[in-house]
DNA sequence: TTGTAAGCGTTATCAT
DNA sequence: ATGATAACGCTTACAA
């Protein structure tokens, strides 16, 4: 590993001098710049990251936390922040949280130590307290998927309210009145709020909620396999399915079919989320969207102009769902 | 930001005895112990790993490269990867090479110059002869999903040929001679080795490949419905069709609906991966599963013991894909 | 067991 | 425009 050292000593120039044409300062002579340019590709030299962010106090880095690194949600937000950044020459580095307050904290600590400039940040496991007093220090952050009162500037979410809401109102308009309801792990927000509004629509339409029809998931498809069955087996009438994400619907839409019941003649289901495969389940999954890319790319561009004082961009910081009608909503 | 300065100050020792409590040194008495631990603790010190990094040529990271962020395959790999290095105390730093040569390099050169301790690659763009050249470096790197010559004892590669001709031979079995096949980019090893194995089973019994029943895709969804239709439209008779991945399979069965013919008794349909929306698509899809999160944690084995010289493991190098039938093929 | 001091490979502040 | 030189925060011989 070749150093600035030998690459100032085979240029005859400075070390200062190698430092500068490194970083594109002005004031470098063409002549300096050549001779440089070239002892760094006989050498075969490659900046040394640790070092310069060492000195520099920068790092071109912006570390990002998700709670898990698969799934159809995760990898989008993942990609779409990625292609953002490096759309603008800075690096990601990516942790994973687990959904565990000690783990989250620990890769926010790990993030902070290697230096990244900043931090775009998907977590459920942490207090608000945490995150206000995360604030304080110096790692500017922004917040994915969750209002934190008090850094609403810096939180980019969903209403996910009004996407529970506009699922079980469309199937109450298609005629549905026996509806049940999938949840996802109601210690998350999002969660909560996403059932709060399948509560609203129903009182709406004076249908009173029952919390035998509610089932808590996981997000995870087993558990939408899981709930179905459950609801099916417990005596109550259902003519539709509402769920909290895409992956419990089609785990619900296994378990529908391994009670022989046909969907959507049978029982319709709606999902959440409207991920990739959700076209290609069958028959074709209606679901709310969730603008999970194009949030994402907020987010790294909230970074953008904040941190790296880029071109100001104007930032949305709240979200709407809307609702995408395919084929697993029968009209009664 | 406290550094080690102001703890050895607090704590009334030198800067040496602080290092030593970090890193949990023998040869420190429980007295200075005592004392840093708590000096710590009131500054609130955080270690930079930066500085530590630069200082002891060490990082505690290990470098992962992948083609994307997302996507059920490239998503198992990722978490796989990440639970092993986690449960051994050490951090992944991620990043996406998206199957170009010139960012996978770049990315490469990233994952090095923030000093990781070793690379884990899933790359498919870059050449063997730049990886071969890579490891004349000090970085030691395992490989994934290739096999290259000279570096296979640091390969973890799947038998796609024979995968491809698993999932053929058993369309065969089944009584279909008609059969279609959507490969992956055949710029890309591992869908030219599928190919080949789904010829091998044409071959063994007695089946001429004829090129218009192929279909070269990209792995994505969309490509496999386009592939679906392409043969369907071609006027030739098909009973099955084979494909590269599962993500193009999900595809193609929309494809075929939207020809109305029902699946598996118009037309029969096998995947590649098993992925966990294959057992939610409907009807369940029959595919090749590729032990994708066995070889990635394999990976982050053979780097614990390769690298940080932990317990030794047995590596194993090549793994085999099985078939997974389910109820997407029908026999004839 | 503890402390001193020389790095690690850059950047950045001064001079010149 | 260029060059010394002191940081950056930590590790690690080497001494004591």
């Amino acid at each position: 590993m070749a150093t600035i050292y030998e690459v100032s000593a085979l240029a005859g120039v400075s070390l200062s001098s190698v430092s500068r044409v490194m970083n594109n300062h002005e004031h470098v002579s063409e002549k300096t710049k050549v001779k440089v340019k070239a002892a760094m590709e006989t050498l075969g030299y490659r900046p040394n990251a640790v070092a310069r962010s060492l000195a520099s106090n920068r790092s071109d880095c912006v570390g990002i936390l998700v709670s898990q690194l698969h799934g159809p949600f995760f990898g989008d937000i993942l990609t779409g922040i990625e292609e953002e950044l490096r759309a603008a020459g800075k690096h990601s580095i990516i942790a994973a949280g687990h959904s565990d307050k000690t783990i989250e904290k620990e890769s926010i600590d790990f993030l902070i130590s290697r230096n990244c400039d900043a931090l775009i940040l998907l977590v459920d496991a942490v207090c608000d307290e945490y995150l206000i007093e995360l604030n304080k220090g110096k790692t500017p952050f922004v917040i994915i998927n969750r209002r934190v009162d008090g850094l609403e500037d810096r939180c980019l979410y969903l209403d996910n309210h009004l996407g529970g809401y506009l699922a079980t109102k469309h199937l109450i308009e298609q005629g549905h009145r026996n509806i049940g309801y999938i949840s996802g792990p109601l210690s998350i927000e999002d969660a909560k709020a996403r059932l709060e509004g399948h509560k609203e629509a129903l009182s709406e339409f004076d249908i009173a909620f029952e919390k035998e029809r509610c089932y808590e998931g996981d997000y995870l498809t087993q558990s939408g396999q899981d709930g179905a069955n459950q609801l099916l087996n417990d005596g109550r009438q259902y003519s539709a399915i509402a769920c909290a994400n895409d992956e419990m619907a089609a785990g619900a839409m296994k378990g529908i079919r391994d009670h022989n019941i046909e969907i959507p003649s049978g029982c319709s289901i709606v999902g959440f989320d409207n991920v990739y495969f959700a076209e290609y389940l069958y028959p074709k999954l209606s679901t709310i969207d969730y603008p999970r890319i194009e949030m994402a790319k907020m987010s790294a561009q909230w970074i953008l102009k904040n941190v790296y004082k880029k071109k100001s961009i104007t930032i949305n910081n709240i979200f709407s769902p809307t609702l995408v009608p395919r084929d697993s909503i029968r009209s009664l």
